[in-house]
DNA sequence: TATTGTTATACTCTATAACTATA
DNA sequence: TATAGTTATAGAGTATAACAATA
């Protein structure tokens, strides 16, 4: 009952600790964007994605990188653009498409928040690592990744579900 | 503005791989303890909490190990105390305290999620590590959980914050 | 007919502040 | 006066389903 069969002891502590790591990590970067920057999670995660390719998206593509809903997705872009740090308009080769781009205040805010942002992964997570450390984490985690996001189709089964019937 | 300075490049794409692995596997637990044991994710750590430490615990307890907030807990709590799966009564050492026991109930709900819970764990983290890649973790993240513990003094602030002005 | 995205809605989680009671 | 916990309430995030528009 305490250690249930399934995993090894090892194995649970380990998950055990990376769960509550995460939670920490999470939990401690939250607060800090909110307070340094008025960004929700989410909200940095979509700036820091636009930045980061090139400053345009589709809403699809952003759903797909960082949300679970479609729904969810546009309730945060509205936000974002509100406040004016992203526009959406109709994308140029697909008229269904919106296309999400970043402005100038967007691209002031990431900046903005960055540094300290880092500053508190560095304390919370890096700080305490060896090189070693280091070494095994950054060898490891992106295949944990890639492995999970190789998974599951998540997230768009929704859509294709409550497609299936549509009475009269 | 693409790597920003503060963090290596290497550090950078360690973080993201630890946030978002966590972020993957955090998501599917939740479904599936939804699904499998109709529990939040919150609820199931503070049934397994409570299994762990011999069946009892006090609110501020179980508040400190698992959320942010005392109301947090307290709703969470209510939701557990309602389907069942816990009691709450006065605690005979300290009148002020709350005793929180599993029931038998919140035993066998425990023990009917938990393989599929360690299952969803094995085959999303551990099913392709090698024993190398464990070694690395299990070495290394607990470290980093005890570490981050023992920073921030959080989720307490806010009682002592509002305790400080009473006017009128 | 399938896909993109939005809307409307409802639900859950979380937190703040005010309050009771015990120490 | 400080602590344990609850309550009331309000706010934020998320998801489901129904919908309009385009491919």
């Amino acid at each position: 009952m305490t250690s249930p069969a399934g995993l090894s002891p090892r194995e649970l502590q380990t998950y055990f600790a990376l769960v509550e790591s995460a939670a920490l990590l999470h939990h401690t970067v939250e607060q800090h964007l909110r307070a340094d920057g008025d960004l929700s999670d989410v909200q940095f995660q979509v700036l820091a994605r636009l930045v980061d390719e090139g400053g345009r998206a589709t809403m699809t593509d952003l759903a797909d990188g960082v949300v679970y809903s479609r729904s969810g997705l546009t309730h945060q872009a509205g936000l974002l653009e509100k406040a004016g740090l992203i526009t959406r308009t109709r994308h140029p080769e697909d008229q269904r498409a919106t296309l999400v781009e970043v402005t100038e205040a967007g691209r002031a805010r990431v900046d903005q928040v960055m540094p300290g942002h880092l500053e508190v992964v560095r304390r919370m997570l890096f700080d305490q690592l060896s090189a070693d450390d280091l070494d095994a984490l950054a060898d490891v985690l992106p295949r944990v990744r890639d492995h999970m996001r190789s998974l599951p189709p998540r997230s768009v089964t929704s859509r294709k579900e409550g497609r299936r019937e549509r009475a009269s």
